[in-house]
DNA sequence: ACCTGAACACCGTTCAAGT
DNA sequence: ACCTGAACACCGTTCAAGT
């Protein structure tokens, strides 16, 4: 959890790690091939997960050695934080005529590319903030500062945006059961049901629209801002 | 992340896993080392996070071999379910006069409890809920049931409420970072400064009241439902 | 009913070399 | 500058036995 974030015997050309995003457009030649083992990654742990992604059949999908990968990335740590942050990507800055309308739109997007590549979201958690992430921050950031949010409540208004889509993601994932676990659950209401007699009386983990729900999520939240004004 | 859910060829006593509330208070011997071995798990996730907890190191910490574990404990997969679930366990039931004060203190004694525990946030994407997260949901409804939400929206009130913490307390930790970390941070947001100008302008990332953040969003959230109603 | 050690099939990564 | 195989120190878990 803590681990070894020093990586001062760090290669050279790793500078052009996640960190850094100026001078990408200097020597791309080197930066292919580390490309290449970040696409892979991301086919890997669609396929099979993050249980699934090994240096050792990430090497044999790229037709390599697995010492290899080393040279172009430090870590399977590494792997992971570029993974994630390619997943994450922001969308194309669009500019919509009201800021309500972009926020939605900016969280959508989020959930979405989450929801495209679930082990996004189980990565989440520890590993620190990529570019993208930071950029998706920013942009809300900006989209906000036009709600006229009072000044002590704007940065706990961004906060609670974002955080909106993160937990909203992982709780539809990890509601998001197999067929067994499904009947699992069912019987497991139905045996205590008047331990669980609120969660089956209002159906909450049948009426299954997450969709709407994150929908409606948003627009309290907004309302909650424009009644604090 | 899919995985084999089907657990047929399970020992018999497994009957007493993580799932099945009722029968809990006959033959109470065997469970005891059961509860031994989670407890010391919970003990060693806390020392050394998700990646120090071994089955050989939790053995040792027992003063067994590898192998006794396997007779009360069908899995790893299990240790981490079962580790979760008893941190999550959820406050005894204290009756407020109003609805609002307590739904504020069930999600503030959440998001304690995953802080006390990091790791556990970082699990609880790819668990399945446990009894005690169920529980949470139930006592969550019943306090919103008093809250007058209309009908069509109240499902959707109560996941929004559910997600906040969840969400929060991912942010939290994986914004909380080392200070080696942390100054990296600042020299990334310095050098594209055009690029992060309203995170640099807010002090989003140095405004780190946390708590106070949480409490509004949780206002915010409510203040919508009144909104909605 | 409960515990055990040996063994298997994996991991990520170091190192010393190759080109 | 880039790639490699052998080797090391780990994993979780099966199995066949012990008491």
């Amino acid at each position: 959890m803590a681990g070894k974030r020093t990586d001062a015997r760090r290669k050279q050309h790793a500078q052009a790690s996640v960190d850094d995003a100026a001078g990408q457009e200097a020597r791309a030649e080197p930066t292919l091939a580390r490309e290449r083992i970040v696409v892979t990654a991301v086919e890997l742990l669609d396929a099979r997960g993050v249980a699934g992604l090994t240096m050792r059949e990430l090497a044999e999908r790229l037709g390599s050695g697995v010492m290899s990968l080393y040279w172009h990335v430090s870590n399977k740590e590494e792997v992971l934080d570029l993974a994630l942050d390619l997943v994450l990507e922001p969308p194309h800055c669009v500019e919509f005529g009201n800021w309500r309308e972009e926020v939605v739109h900016q969280l959508e997007d989020w959930r979405a590319s989450m929801l495209r590549h679930p082990w996004s979201v189980s990565l989440l958690p520890r590993r620190a903030l990529g570019p993208n992430l930071l950029s998706r921050l920013e942009l809300l950031s900006r989209a906000l500062s036009k709600a006229g949010v009072a000044d002590a409540d704007v940065n706990a208004a961004i906060w609670s945006l974002w955080n909106h889509p993160v937990g909203a993601t992982i709780t539809r994932v990890s509601f998001t059961l197999s067929d067994d676990d499904m009947a699992a659950g069912q019987r497991r209401l139905a045996r205590g049901s008047d331990r669980y007699k609120a969660i089956e009386q209002s159906r909450l983990l049948l009426d299954n629209d997450w969709d709407g729900a994150f929908r409606k999520g948003i627009d309290f939240l907004l309302d909650g801002f424009a009644r604090a004004k």
